[in-house]
DNA sequence: ACCCCGTTTTGAACACGTTCAAGAAAGTGC
DNA sequence: GCACTTTCTTGAACGTGTTCAAAACGGGGT
């Protein structure tokens, strides 16, 4: 039976995630987990190669929830400024649960060899799936965005987003609602800044920052 | 004789540093420095109350060095797009020896809890000498830089220096070219982009962007 | 029933960062 | 020189993430 298996995993995931959110990701130790879950430490490791996969499970769920929270938040609005705050708020909405545990995550997301690290190998269908939800506040905002811009602006405005991520981490406010008020006064501002692409002084060094954005992403070598 | 203990810690600090570029952050254990550096390791203990406090010794070096060469580099440079290049370039330069250990100190240093933060509170010295260089690289930049921008400028260069910085962390190219040419190709645009705020149109899009920045850094609560 | 073999589970063991009670050395006042 | 204090040094011990040889389980084949 591959379900009595599959039941273990997801039982240590769960608890995992729970101790994670009620106790912060220090604390929560592998035999924390394993004794909270009732297995052994081994069979914690049998199904998860460490404990930053554990967090590379919380990074997956969270990023689902993203897609589905901001894909019904995109639903009633047009503007590019709207469907922007959409996405980062939601983006934080879901977060939010696990804020304090916001620095460890990153400290161990932004190692190379980490499954999490947003910009690796492991993650390639994560960030495929964030990408996917910018390139949808991109695409289906009216006004339109400048074709030219239209390629590139998904995966900056993720960039965006991992900055505003990062800035969350650090906002001890009530609520972080600094945080809010960076989406809330970045999301216009980066709608504003992206219509001056029509002027022709500013149509040239637009272009320039593309060709070089273009030329610095991770390709082959 | 306050020099024998001095000695010690220096010793240690020496040690540690020359194995993190030897060995790398990881297999640097704080057995191997004491050994190494014919101490026990309560004793090293004694003088760094973690791991942790041994890279922010790495870090004070780094960045007094960079100090030394990016003024040095700044000498005969007016453009601003040149000396913005001479910051950016020195201060990789002065990185080099520790690139494979770029990320470990990346990850250390982004948990508010480190000594090596460079938002937090036990870096506001090194924070501010290396704020002190971009300043630097704005005001002596001729043609002049908008009396508007001057003030904040320095900070979002830190800021952008910092980006660059995680550029290079992840940058695997011979050299870390790659980074060479993402900060030949950024310091230029930037100097241009910066010389569009006299555009009419796209003045007020700077003063709001000016503005949030404002609003938005760490300030009182 | 029995054995076989792949999957799952166990818990002891390892190396690490860190702590700490205890002792050694160095300094100070007399 | 001697007691006393402060500074420095030691190494064993703790809790952590992780590994691994061995055991238990499970389900086909005979």
């Amino acid at each position: 039976m591959a379900a009595k298996s599959e039941q273990t995993r997801q039982l240590v995931a769960d608890v995992a995630l729970k101790l994670f959110r009620e106790i912060g990701f220090e604390k929560t130790t592998m035999r924390a987990i394993a004794q909270e879950a009732g297995v052994s430490v081994g069979n914690a490791y049998y199904y998860f190669a460490s404990k930053d996969e554990l967090v590379q499970e919380l990074y997956i769920q969270v990023q689902d929830e993203h897609a589905v929270v901001a894909a019904q938040a995109l639903e009633n609005v047009q503007d590019l400024a709207g469907r922007l705050k959409a996405v980062l708020h939601t983006g934080i909405d879901v977060m939010t649960p696990y804020h304090q545990f916001g620095s460890d995550f990153i400290a161990t997301a932004i190692r190379p060899t980490s499954p999490v690290n947003p910009f690796g190998e492991a993650s390639t269908a994560a960030r495929d799936a964030s990408l996917a939800i910018f390139r949808s506040a991109v695409e289906g905002s009216s006004p339109s965005v400048a074709k030219k811009l239209r390629d590139d602006l998904p995966e900056l405005l993720w960039l965006a987003y991992m900055g505003v991520a990062l800035y969350w981490v650090y906002d001890k406010s009530e609520g972080q609602r600094r945080t809010r008020r960076l989406i809330d006064g970045a999301a216009p501002l980066m709608a504003r800044g992206l219509s001056l692409a029509k002027i022709p002084g500013v149509s040239k060094v637009f272009d320039d920052v593309l060709g070089l954005v273009r030329s610095v992403k991770e390709d082959p070598k």
